[in-house]
Formats: C-alpha cells, structure tokens, sequence
DNA sequence: TATGAATGAGATTTCATTCAT
DNA sequence: TATGAATGAAATCTCATTCAT
C-alpha cells in the first residue's frame, strides 16, 4: 500500500465476539446510560464508555456512528423503558380517586428507582431538548401518560369529585415536578438543607404528601371552602 | 459533533484596560453564568468566555484559578442573589396564610425569570453538588428561606389554620419542586407535549396552581373530609 | 477540576518560541505546501505536516483551522506566488511576436521550476475546485496573465501578424497545457515512453516546440496558406 | 472536513448472489473506477466502493487484495480501454495531414468523453506512476500510439511535407498536452477564467485549434518563414 | 463463492492551561 | 494588571482490513 495508508496489523484478538448485533447494541447502551447520566453529554468519555463494554471503541462508531447517536440512542432507550411499565397499571378498574393515587405512586416510585433517566432527562434539558425534538418516535410514547390522566379526570369530574379547570396536562406537571425534583435536585437540596432525600422515612413521608397535594388540589371544592380566596 | 449550534452568537465586546478589578471580575461572571447555563460544566468553553468577556483569557486563570475556579465563583454569585430578594418581602406582617402564598409566588416570580440560575442549579445536580459541598458560604445564604417558611407554618399551626405534621423543608421542597421544574424541565416537557409554558396564560394559571395545590395541603383538613380517604 | 476533565500537565518545553506568528504561519505553509503537492489533500498527513514544522501540530488548529484550512492558505500562496513573476516582465517595450515567445518562455520556465505549484493545481483539480470557488481572491491574482495575452494579441492583430479568431484565453490555455502537461505527467508520461521530460536537452527542444507552436499559430496565416483545409 | 460533499449519491444495488465472477470483478471495477475518479487514491473509500457495488466488501479483498489492488486494475482497465478506440482508424490509407488530423481529432474526442481516464492518469501522476511502473502490460498498451505518430511523420517526411526535427514523442505530447489539460484542468481554468470548457462552442472552436496548431508545427516551413525569427 | 460483524491502528481535532513580554 | 502566542494531553472519529459463518 502507499507508504502513507495506515494498515491493520492483526493481533490475537481478545475480546469476546458475539457476532450478535443486538447484544452488542444493548450492552453499549446500558453502559453508556449510566456514562452519560454520571456526567452529561460533554462531560461522558466515548473512551470511558467503550472500556467498560464487551466490545471496544470502533463499534460504537459503527453502531451510533458517534458520541451523539449513542446519546441518542441512550434517549430514546430511556424514554421507551417507561412505557412498559405504564402497561397493566389496570387505572380504568379503579375508581377515579384510586386511580389517580395509584398513578402518582406509580411516578414517585419510577422516577425513583430510576435515577439515571431522571438525570438524563435533565441533561436533555440542559441541551434545550435538541435531541428529543429530532426523534419523534420519543414523544408519541409520552403522550400516553397524558391520556390516562385525561381519563381518571374526565371520570372524576363526571362523578362531581373533580373540578373541571385542570386539564391532564396541568396535572401531569404537578405530579412530575414533585416526583422529578425529589430525585433531580437530590444533591442541592440535601447538601443546603443537610437532609438525605433517599432516606426510607422521609421518602415515605413524600410520597404521601404528593399524592395528599395532587388530591386536594383536583378535588372539587365544598362550596364554603376558602383556602382560594384572598 | 456540534452541541454548540445553538445558542446566540454575539458579537465580541472591545476590550478596554480598565483596572478596575471587581468590574473586571463581575464582567467575567456575568459572560461565564450564561456560557455554563447554556453548555452545562463540561460544555462550557473557556476560549469561548474570554472571547465575550472585556478582558482576555489570561485574567480568567489569574482571578479564577481555572475554568473550575470561575464555575464555583458563578455558582455562589446564582446563589447569593436570592438573598436580595429575600429581604423587604414583609412576611412577618402578613397572616400566615397570604405569608404563604406571597412566598410562594416570590420564588415562582424568581424561577421564572432566572432561567440561568435554574439552569445552573440543574447542572450542579449533575455534577452531584461537589461544588457546593466546597462552598459553605452557599448553604447559609439559603437555610434563610427555611426559617421563613418555619416561622409561616409555625404561626398558621398557633392559629389552628395549619396541619403540624410537614415541617418547612417539606413545604419548602413541594414549592421550589414545582416552580423549578417549570423552568428547568421546560424543554423536554414542551417538546413532548407540545406545550408553551412560557406562555402568559398558561405561566398564569400554574401560578395559581401552585399556590392552591401547597396552600390546600398544608391547611388543616376539617374532620369530615375524605378525599385523601382511600 | 472535574475527574473527568483533561488537564495540561506542564512538560519543559523543547520547541524555540518564536512569538512571531506571520514566520509561524510562513513555516507552516512551507511545509505544508511540500506535503500537499506529495500525497494530495487526503493523502497527506497533518501530524507529518507538524512533525517537519518549527512548531506543533497544534498550532495548525491555531491558524488554519484545520487541515482543509492550511490546504486553503496553502492553495492561495501558490497562486499569490505566481504573481509576483509576472510583474516587471516589461513585454510593453517588446513587439508582439517577442512579448509572446517571453510570456511563453516565463510560462515554461515557471512550471518547471514550481513543479509544486503544478501539482497542488492538478490536485485542486481532483477536488473539482471546490477551494478556489470559495477563494475569490485568488481568481483576481490570476486574470493578469489573460489581460497580458490580450494585450500582446491586440498589438499584433494591429500590425497585420495574428490571426483576430483567437483570444486571450484561448492562447493562454495552449501555452499552460503545454507547459503544465510536462510538468504534471511526467510520471505517467515518461514511465510509459521511457522519456526523461526534465532531461535538459529534451527540456530545451520542447521549450522552442512550444514557443514555435503558439507563435506559428498565432501567425497571420498568407492568403494561399492551406493547412487548415482538409 | 468532508471533502466527500460532491459527488452523487447513488442508491446502493441490490445485492444478488451473481457466481459469475468476471462479471462481479467487472463491476467492482467499473464502481471503483468511478470513485477513484472522483476521489483520488487516497481519497476513495473502500466502504463507498462496496456499498455501491452487487457485492459485499469482501470481494474486493477477495478478488483484488486490498484497496491498492483494485486501484491498479482500475488503472490497468483505464489504459486497456484506449486501444480498442484505435483500431479501425485506418490511419495508413489517408495521407499524413489527414492521418495526422484525424489521430488528433481522435485523442481530442476520447480524452473529452472520458474524463475518469483523464483523472485516473491525473491521479496516477500525484503518486508519481509508482503503479504504473509496476504494471509493464500497460506500457506495451500504449506504445502503440507512438509506432501510429511515428509512421505518420515518417510518411509525411518523405513526401516533403513534415519536417524532421521533431520525433514522435515530442509530437504525440503535444497532442496529449491539450487534449488533457483541457479535460483535467478544466475545473481550475474554469473557475478562475469564469469560462466552461465543455460547452459546445468552445469544444469545438478548441478542437479546430489544436489540429491547426499541430499541423502548422509539423509543416515544412518555406524557406522565407520568419515568423519563428526573432 | 459469499457476507455482515467486528477491529487495531492511526488519523483529525479539541481543550484547559501557561509562557514571554 | 494585562495580553496574544503557544502547547501537551487527550478527546473524537476514520479507515483498510479480517473473522466467523
């Protein structure tokens, strides 16, 4: 070959060959989950990934084609782990008070033992959502959260238990932002406030307390009520 | 890979020798908030904060230390100006109840229009609060806001008005939780359910929201209710 | 700073500073310019590039940007180079059919001499000129030698020597194909005659063939000429 | 850096098992001609190659070694195809200024219809014909076109048409010269002359003026010609 | 004969930081 | 106090090539 064209000189091999693609994507992702959830998009070392993979470096390349399609990747692999578990949650059995307490716990105990995509989504959001809003395929898997919270009020409101100026989406936002921040904002507010978030009582005590906060709130006032005043 | 797309480009400021240290530090400060709140720690460039700053790189590393040196100096600068706001809000003078509620919509005011400190707040939770746990100047300027919720709940309580079993950080977090998420999950949150939250009518009635949903919670239920029954 | 971010490691340095960056960049050309006529703009290599510099690899990126950069600069000083023969070649003061066989001989000479030039021009030619279409400036430097061709062709067509169904580039476009092919084929050209085309006395007959080729052609041809009939 | 942006993107074949292995080389051939063309040696990517060819990648290292295999069959395949063009010229029953034209108007068209063997030549010469040299059936190839040139001169010398001091080579060069700068050079003549060489006025105008040139080079000047004085 | 997965080696490029003045 | 030039180290990415089947 020309004197300048770089040639592979073959070493033994040492690694273990799978010749299965689909495992070898898998394995990336979950490791490069846990990277890029540990130190962002900037701060993840495609390096530091690829050693702690079955396979090395190249394939990464010859997969996602680069650090930002396996972020990618990482994205919509972590969106779409949480449809499965929205599937059998059974809501429509339940009354519309049940429901709705059993969705929030269903949110507080997800974001909870899923810290990883908590931390993810909040590095998407440092990066303005750039990359989610270039896969599609993420946001129809979302908007079914929506559509079961839709119908727990929609029947609530039809039974006269719910009021009817909260819409799903408002909702949603409620139960997410408290069940988000608890885990997101773990370091800041524990280190400022000296108090440990992940701590088996105080974790029970909030997660009662959303799920307190979100019934009080979409439940249809009594007449003389007057907390709203003022 | 360009993470660095968007985001404004503006023109370089002319540099001048002014001698005046603090202004020259100030200056530094104020380019490298939004450089960090855009890019994140790892993503924030150093050529790119000298370039927008009056002075050159150089004066980065000589008042700074580093690009880490300047990243904590933004860190108790976002934190420090709470403080400010803080005072002259008059609680004491106020029943508990509108105490509450000005409180409450202070810091949704604040969150809302200090998107960079929001931002820098999420990045720190990334890095795991390290940086903050280096800096116990920080923790002081906010267990302020704790005190003030306490004394709020501590006075509804006397009157009979608040229920006695959440304390202030409990309060605490159920409000920053949702007027943070607003902000710093905007993105993913917009995107997905293609929602403006910006939006003046929509910013409007989360206001409200919040204010109910934490008011509602924290009042003491009378003995007939149920919602919460299950 | 962060675990995961490089840091420089101060080593003594070993490289003359020059704090001169008109002779570094100058250097860098040089070199590049060699590297690039040797292997093309993919063949070559940056870190050799550096290697044979004054100065580091790093210091491209400072530049020139990149490697499709120091190609640009590197494209634009071999036009500019050109430039600077063609001034005081004083074919004003000559009669056309000497103007002619001077720009003709300066034309052999330089390509000979500048093998480098004309191969960094085969090679932007490879590239379908991409770079030049981007670099107007170079297009400038270049149109002087049509406006000398014209002006020795208007002369000459005024005194009754040159034929008027030629123009400028026309005739310049023999001479450079000429003088350029000799140059530039010489490889391919000289292994499959086995011909040596920068052996002097070859060199010396072609340098009167094409001069005598241009001058005949030029040539008023006399009212019973016949070799354009057929 | 890309400099792949040109260039078309063909839809890669569909692959079919052909077990027809000259068919298959031919085709890899045909594919990789089209990319070296456009690409350089260097500059070609094996990937691209297959991609676009009715086999896999294999292939190539299969039948061709390597990349810098397949390049000299390209160049091999590139030189062969010229002499089928020649036969049928029936040079010898036309007399030396016709034979000699229609050689010329011969070299003109092949070299204008097949601008991959221009660049292919044009790239070979970057690399110093280091493949060329290796490859001797190559050379045999092309010594023909000398023996035709030579044959023609001779005739016409002895007929007291030509003159005697210009050989084969030397004429044959000539010939070459423009007919391939024209083709190979036309992106960078075109660029900075802000002319287009394919157009069909100018290719035809270009054609006439290199047999008017050749012709009037090799004539037997008559005695009193002076135009060549100086 | 044929293929998709896999890869070592080296290429380009980026970055926080420091030196000479 | 201030600056523009300079840089080592490491990051991302590419490429010709080979393996397992």
């Amino acid at each position: 070959m020309d004197t300048r064209t770089s040639g592979a000189k073959r070493a033994p091999r040492e690694r273990s060959r799978t010749n299965d693609p689909d495992r070898t994507k898998a394995d990336i992702i979950a490791v490069a989950t846990e990277e890029f959830a540990a130190y962002g998009l900037s701060g993840a070392r495609v390096d530091a990934i690829a050693e702690r993979t079955r396979t090395s470096k190249r394939m990464i390349y010859y997969y996602f084609g680069g650090k930002e399609g396996l972020y990618l990747a990482v994205l919509e692999k972590a969106y779409a782990d949480i449809r499965d578990i929205e599937q059998g949650l059974k809501l429509d059995v339940l009354d519309p008070v049940e429901a709705l307490r059993r969705l929030i716990d269903q949110t507080f105990e997800y974001d909870d033992s899923h810290a990883d995509f908590v931390r993810i989504v909040a590095i998407e959001n440092i990066h303005q959502a750039k990359h989610l809003a270039e896969a599609p395929s993420i946001r129809q898997i979302n908007l079914r959260v929506i559509e079961l919270v839709g119908a727990i009020l929609a029947r609530g409101r039809d039974q006269g238990l719910f009021r009817a100026d909260l819409d799903a989406v408002d909702v949603h936002m409620m139960i997410s932002a408290f069940c988000f921040f608890r885990v997101a904002n773990r370091h800041t507010f524990g280190e400022i406030f000296q108090v440990d978030l992940s701590e088996p009582g105080l974790r029970a005590k909030h997660k009662r307390m959303i799920a307190e906060a979100v019934l009080r709130l979409v439940r249809q006032e009594e007449p003389a009520g007057g907390a709203a005043g003022g």
